[in-house]
RNA sequence: GGAGAGAUGGCCGAGUAGGUCGAAGGCGCUCGCCUGCUAAGCGAGUAUACUCCGAAAGGGGUAUCCCGGGUUCGAAUCCCGGUCUCUCCGCCA
């Protein structure tokens, strides 16, 4: 969330960012809100101010042995008053902070303001779209071919959206798997976690998916934990009410999850293939850093999940999203899209975003600076790094040849035993 | 699931016949001094959030000893509820 002094004082301005987001925004009723609740808070500290210099009197006068009754009757309805006023307070806070909660971050000025995804400038073009003297046909297609896919099935176990995959299919996917982790450990310098695949109620708001979000989860009947969206979840919070060292900065953490999303509100879009699952695997990224170095650690975000796509000769093309495109907690965001032969589209494949202190403010992760005084809140980011099953769509519709076998790159043949190809 | 123990500052750890405890002591860290030889000595400082005053420097106030209630003029200390951790038993991949 937004400061809520920076609120107070730039009232205009936030609207007018939010105006950006395609959001109408009033904040008149925040604004009314928060000046009641200094003038409770005034009100109740002066009052406890009065209290705890009684109280010590009173327990002077009891050891001195002398009368405190008349002082002891005026705190009793002075604690009446407080308990009133406290009342009050606990209102008035939570009004302000479901306000607050439900505000997006504010875009980078760097952003280009834009109302969806159509104002989104590309960025970067990789790579040559494979050029087939055949048609191409879409992974589902190719999936079931090789019998390596089977969405029928997984509608019997479970229901729609969810994939079950087979044979050399599972190896690729697990192949996927290892070779992202490898990549980003290895080369890329991050430290590998396998983090909890349900959080509770507290991490969820701490990234930015609760309040408003909750219809986007899975959420336990029984318990009052949810489905990870997104590995960003559970890793982000791992250092949540944290007070962090500078000279551990930055924090790079890789892993991966299945993620798990109800996809409200996407009723017929993409429903067939591996495009948009209730449950996919992911390798995802993450970051802790300083504020002066977190575009920096972005735009090195952004290469390091692009290396994925290089390395697996896939061609690519990098979008920023417009102030209209933004998820809700980012202040900056990259898309990867790779190539999709069979519609001819570049599609989504990681989304690398700078959240600056957005997250770090709901979660309270701060870092304290060498030989300085006080703390600060660290700078969050994170990107998928990438997303299995869309890259494994992607291989099978980049990498197909007429006969129906799919050509394994290179990079991913020592994570397949040597395989080369997969065929009927 | 059953029984018991516990939750204090960046860390460790005192503190319960309720008051002068934001909290001893130690470690760590910062600054200064001393000394110089590899590892010590001395001194000072060192939580966080909110809020008010101030141009600022800075100052005032409130809250926080797991969380939420309660008792009381007053609670880290007493009572109730919850969460989490540890140990033992049960169950289990």
């Amino acid at each position: 969330m937004l400061e809520i002094k920076f609120v107070r004082q730039n009232l205009e301005a936030v609207e007018a960012a939010l105006a950006d987001r395609g959001q109408s925004a009033d904040l008149t009723a925040f604004k009314a809100m928060d000046e009641t609740h200094r003038g409770l808070l005034q009100e109740s500290e002066s009052l406890r101010h009065r209290r705890n210099v009684v109280s010590e009197e009173i327990a002077r006068l009891k050891k001195a042995g002398r009368p405190a009754e008349a002082l002891m009757e005026e705190m009793r309805a002075v604690a009446v008053r407080i308990k009133e006023l406290e009342k009050a307070q606990s209102e008035t806070q939570e009004a302000l902070s479901a306000i607050l909660m439900a505000v997006p971050n504010l875009p980078h000025p760097s952003v280009p303001k834009g109302r969806d995804s159509s104002d989104n400038p590309v960025a970067k073009t990789w790579g040559t779209p494979p050029a087939f003297d055949f048609t191409p046909q879409a992974h589902w297609e190719i999936g079931s071919g090789l019998n390596i896919l089977d969405f029928e099935r997984a509608t019997r176990i479970t229901g729609a959206r969810f994939p079950l995959y087979f044979g050399a299919g599972a190896q690729l996917e697990r192949a996927l798997i290892n070779f992202m982790l490898d990549l980003h450990t290895r080369a890329h310098g991050y430290r590998e976690v396998l983090p909890p695949f349900m959080v509770n109620r507290a991490s969820m708001t701490a990234t930015g998916q609760l309040p408003k979000f909750e219809q986007d989860l899975f959420k336990l009947e029984q318990w009052d934990y949810f489905l990870i969206p997104t590995a960003e979840v559970p890793v982000t919070n791992i250092h949540r009410s944290e007070i962090l060292e500078e000279s551990a900065l930055p924090i790079c953490y890789t892993a991966y999850t299945p993620c798990f999303r109800s996809e409200a509100g996407s009723y017929g879009k993409d429903t067939r293939g591996l495009i948009r699952q209730h449950q996919f695997n992911k390798v995802e990224l993450v970051k802790f850093c300083t504020p002066e170095t977190s575009y920096a650690e972005l735009e090195s975000l952004l290469a390091q999940a692009e290396a994925v796509l290089v390395q697996l000769e896939l061609p690519y093309r990098v979008v920023l999203l417009c102030t209209g495109d933004m998820g809700f907690a980012a202040a900056k965001t990259y898309d990867i899209e790779v190539w999709m032969p069979a519609q001819g589209v570049y599609r989504e494949i990681s989304s690398c975003s700078n959240f600056e202190d957005f997250q770090a403010r709901r979660a309270d992760i701060r870092f304290r600076r060498k030989g300085k005084k006080g703390t600060e809140l660290v700078h969050t980011l994170n990107g998928s790094g990438l997303a299995v099953g869309r890259t494994l769509a992607a291989i099978l519709e980049n990498r197909q040849r007429p006969d129906g076998s799919v050509d394994i790159p290179p990079a991913l043949r020592t994570y397949l035993g040597g395989m080369k190809e997969i065929r009927p």
